[in-house]
DNA sequence: GAGTTTGAAACT
DNA sequence: CAGTTTCAAACTC
């Protein structure tokens, strides 16, 4: 699916169009965010009626502090693996090679602090004019390209938002078709090289507003000293053809100067190169009186107009130039890493991918990177994602291509493979639950295919072993965090039974089932079944095991970390296993049992239900303490009280409403003899124990809103605790984004109950599983 | 690897 | 909502 080109929509108004639900969709689809058509040039007004020269090199035209400018880009299916050298000799294009690419109607804008701030929308730069730099700016169009926050300092380059991986390097190139009438074309490409932060940074948002928005994070700055600062902008394409635009952001910022290596001020330098190195239509912008201006109109206007031409813009010599590129591109791009690294045909792309491209544009990477890629994909599939997050250094290699839509890996499994401790274990499957389900709303956008083998080290490998064998196998790997697969035989792993179905994940080639309809295949019947059981129990595909909000920071990280920062959403039911083997949930997800469980004879070693172990309770508080403060090496595992019932949060929880769990409380917290499922409640069952601290009880009995007491006894945030429950009444856990705990337990001592508000607001709900299957499903 | 145990899920 | 059945994983031998 393709992005459109907003300026091939015609005569259909563009408003109308932004606001059709097709277009929605594409949107969606897309990382851009589209502004409402703004046009935003204030400062340059004159479609067709500026040259480039004036553009650029006429800073002066408004005081408008426009950061930067956008050209649309469209990359085509083509892979270079071309190095630097290779671009080398493509740049050395004649001026007066027709220039049929569209850029954006640009604008530059120098206030009086001469901060110089570049716009462009779209600008045709008619072919037919081989002479004349005076582009068309007949449109402005796709997007707004101001960027309001980076207006500080001279800085002048060419940002490419990059969610790619470590040292990956990748190229964009673009191979329109060339018009048979107008066969000039250039070759637009792009190489871009990115740094560790970089994909950090832009992995961590796929919003592109955000990338938009954001002054120098996420930025790309071409390292003078690296080995990837070749920035190769190869255009090919024909200005009659709107779709030879090609998505840039270019713009300057004043706040990054020019800092050569040598530490002199770099501005004359980069100016002349980039003089050097562009066009003779860009060397003619070279003479403006003011540095800042001539450095920003040249590498503005050289650098879109290189790019238009063909020419190679060479970042070792545009210091500071950033390259912000569109997170679908890149995503695409680390697509496309994947799709060649797997050997994949470029037909089979995904959604995403194929979006932004035209028919014959496609994004495309190149450069197979020696490090291991190990990059966040905004946009890109649930589990790529989620695998990128999970595996943490880990290479991710693909080695199987998927049909359109299809979860080849099973980033997560509810059930933990022998991690090297329990609590290990136990920390790590609560965050691959939480990363499924991060990756699960990834997915439902893009329907990605991944194969993870890293987290799947098994796959492939017991083809032929029954399948407990594979389990075992998979069980005991090396890394331990290899995910299970089913052994459906009657289900069909069409119900919660089947793992990976109630993982919300497909079926795999080392599941063993017989009669799987959990594939892609049969989407239509999964989403069906998955929407009815969800009809029956919203919260069928939340996790089991949910942990404590991230957003809590003053629990720190370790305390995120431990396993004892999550519970089992719905608590266990055992009567024989004495919590004490994997038949109970509880502890196979290496939590404690907690105020929701109905096991019988509790004897979970990672806590008991029961609140008869105040004592332990005690020790283990001061172990925890303790033990939180070891650096996370992953080896160090904070240990929480046993009887401390931390209300989990998990990411996406469904909402259900807030009354939900009142009986349960009524029955349970208040009347029953149940052990307090929160730290709270621990603390308070302790009180009423004692008798020893009637203000708690007055407090919570003030609350004649029995959902409030929950609050507190789960020390649920104050507006995002959103009631979450199942609808049987069973208790999950809300999101919690604020933990009433004070930031000096993390032990989970010393709660303050007094502190929570009465009421969690309904607004503000995070995404919920609901609303992920919803979305899915609809 | 077969059989048993177990408890969640599903059903009534 | 409780009891029963089904199911698949966990476990044992």
């Amino acid at each position: 699916m393709d992005t459109p080109e907003r300026s091939k929509v015609g005569g259909t108004p563009i408003s109308k169009i932004e606001d059709s639900p097709v277009f929605n969709f594409i949107n969606s689809l897309s990382p851009i965010q589209p502004v409402k058509s703004v046009n935003s040039i204030h400062t340059f007004h004159s479609p067709g009626s500026a040259t480039i020269s004036s553009v650029f090199s006429s800073p002066h035209v408004s005081l408008h502090k426009e950061s930067r400018f956008l050209i649309r880009n469209t990359f085509t299916d083509l892979v270079k693996q071309d190095t630097s050298s290779d671009l080398l000799d493509e740049c050395n294009i004649p001026p007066e090679v027709p220039i049929g690419v569209v850029l954006s109607t640009s604008s530059v804008l120098v206030d009086e602090s001469s901060n110089i701030t570049c716009s462009l929308n779209r600008a045709i730069v008619d072919p037919a004019d081989e002479n004349s730099t005076q582009p068309n700016f007949n449109e402005s169009l796709d997007f707004e390209n101001g960027c309001p926050n980076h207006n500080t300092a001279p800085f002048f380059g060419i940002e490419l938002d990059v969610s790619c991986a470590l040292s990956e390097q990748v190229q964009f190139v673009q191979d329109v078709p060339v018009d048979t009438e107008n066969s000039h074309s250039t070759e637009i490409g792009l190489e871009v090289k990115f740094s560790a932060d970089q994909v950090k940074e832009e992995a961590s948002g796929s919003d592109w507003e955000n990338l938009i928005s954001d002054n120098t994070d996420g930025l790309l700055f071409f390292d003078p000293t690296s080995d990837f600062e070749t920035c190769k902008i190869q255009g090919k394409g024909n200005g009659t053809q709107p779709n030879a635009s090609f998505d840039i952001c270019l713009y300057s910022d004043s706040r990054d100067s020019f800092v050569d290596d040598d530490g002199g001020t770099d501005e004359q330098h980069v100016t002349g190169h980039t003089l050097n190195l562009l066009p003779n239509i860009c060397q003619e912008q070279g003479n403006s009186n003011e540095q800042n201006q001539k450095t920003v109109a040249d590498l503005d206007d050289c650098s879109s107009l290189s790019s238009s031409l063909g020419c190679k813009l060479d970042s070792r010599q545009h210091r500071g130039v950033r390259r912000r590129c569109l997170v679908f591109e890149v995503a695409g791009v680390s697509k496309k890493n994947l799709h060649k690294d797997l050997n994949v045909p470029t037909s089979i792309k995904s959604p995403i991918n194929a979006k932004p491209t035209s028919d014959n544009e496609q994004l495309i990477a190149s450069k197979a990177s020696k490090t291991p890629v190990s990059f966040v994909l905004p946009g890109i599939g649930l589990h790529l994602n989620a695998l990128a997050r999970t595996s943490k250094d880990k290479p991710i290699t693909h080695k199987s291509k998927a049909p359109e839509r299809e979860f080849i890996s099973r980033p997560c499994s509810m059930r933990p493979c022998a991690p090297a401790t329990v609590r290990e274990k136990q920390s790590q499957k609560a965050i691959d639950l939480q990363q499924c389900q991060d990756s699960e709303n990834e997915f439902q956008d893009n329907q990605i295919v991944i194969f993870d083998a890293s987290l799947t080290p098994t796959l492939g490998i017991e083809e032929s072993a029954s399948p407990k064998k594979k389990r075992r196998k998979a069980e005991n790997s090396a890394d331990n965090e290899s995910c299970r697969r089913c052994n459906c035989k009657k289900s069909k792993c069409l119900k919660l039974y089947c793992e990976c179905f109630a993982a919300g994940v497909y079926c795999v080639e080392p599941c063993s089932c017989q009669g799987c309809l959990n594939k892609p295949v049969h989407e239509e019947t999964v989403l069906a079944t998955r929407k009815q059981i969800e009809s029956r129990n919203p919260l069928a595909f939340a996790p089991k095991v949910i942990r404590i909000a991230e957003h809590d920071q003053e629990m720190g990280e370790e305390l995120n970390k431990t396993p004892a920062s999550a519970r089992h959403k719905r608590g266990c039911n055992c009567k024989k296993s004495n919590c004490l083997k994997k038949y109970c949930e509880c502890y196979q997800g290496g939590v404690g049992c907690s105020f929701s469980c109905r096991c019988e004879g509790c004897k979970n070693a990672f806590g008991r239900k029961d609140g008869s172990k105040e004592i332990e309770y005690e020790e283990e508080l001061d172990a925890c303490e303790k033990e939180t403060v070891k650096p996370d090496d992953g080896k160090a595992v904070a240990i929480v009280p046993k009887t401390e019932h931390i209300q989990l949060s998990e990411t996406p929880l469904p909402v259900t409403p807030l009354r939900a769990c009142r009986p349960y409380l009524k029955s349970s917290s208040l009347s029953s003899g149940k052990p307090p499922r929160s730290s709270s409640l621990s603390t308070m069952n302790r009180l009423e124990n004692q008798q020893a601290d009637s203000k708690v009880q007055e407090n919570v009995q003030l609350h004649t809103d029995l959902d409030v007491l929950e609050d507190l006894s789960v020390d649920s945030p104050p507006c995002s605790a959103v009631k979450t429950a199942s609808p049987n009444g069973k208790r999950v856990s809300p999101p919690l984004s604020g933990f009433v705990v004070s930031p000096n337990l993390k032990g989970g001592r010393k709660l303050i109950l007094k502190s929570v508000p009465s009421f969690p607001s309904l607004t503000g709900v995070p995404p919920s599983s609901t609303q992920f299957n919803s979305s899915i499903l609809s």
